[in-house]
DNA sequence: GCCAACGTTGGC
DNA sequence: GCCAACGTTGGC
């Protein structure tokens, strides 16, 4: 099992609207960077994702969700009055993909971004290396778990 | 293939 | 709102 993390601005999709949804599942669409699609292609069904905050007043690590569908095609890309078509996209030559995440747990108290800077034992990890702007992007085992010591 | 111009992300 | 650090686009 590998580990993730996926931003979301919340104020336009929160780990609370996540949590709101029918099952409590969300269609992870929109992403339109060819790394962080990779990483999206590599997550598979019953990978653990930490929910990202960002953008926001206080940026953190909110939650945590579950891939439950791996990737298939983002149908955003193929529908021209969406604000992620991307006329380049096609069946037949497949840009964009989506995975399905399930709310999971939502953390009592959010982990700061603030906080793991502070953090020697995650000096490393891919949030905050340097020019990291991906929106998904993997978790080292090792980062997980002291973060989760945390929560 | 190079690179300037432009757009986006996201912390502050 | 500012701006650094990217990624993308397109002319050449």
């Amino acid at each position: 099992m590998n580990y993730w993390l996926v931003k979301s601005e919340p104020d336009s999709f929160s780990i609370e609207d996540l949590q709101a949804r029918p099952n409590q599942t969300e269609m992870w669409d929109g992403v339109r960077n060819y790394q962080a699609r990779n990483n999206l292609k590599s997550m598979k069904q019953g990978d653990q994702v930490f929910f990202y905050h960002s953008s926001c007043k206080v940026p953190a690590i909110v939650g945590i969700a579950e891939v439950i569908t791996e990737h298939y095609l983002d149908p955003t890309a193929s529908d021209p009055e969406h604000s992620g078509f991307d006329p380049k996209h096609s069946e037949e030559k497949p840009k964009w993909y989506v995975v399905d995440l399930k709310f999971k747990q939502r953390f009592p108290m959010p982990i700061t971004l603030s906080w793991i800077k502070q953090q020697d034992a995650l000096k490393d990890i891919s949030l905050i290396s340097k020019g990291s702007r991906l929106s998904v992007m993997p978790i080292d085992a090792d980062h997980w778990h002291y973060i989760m010591t945390r929560v």
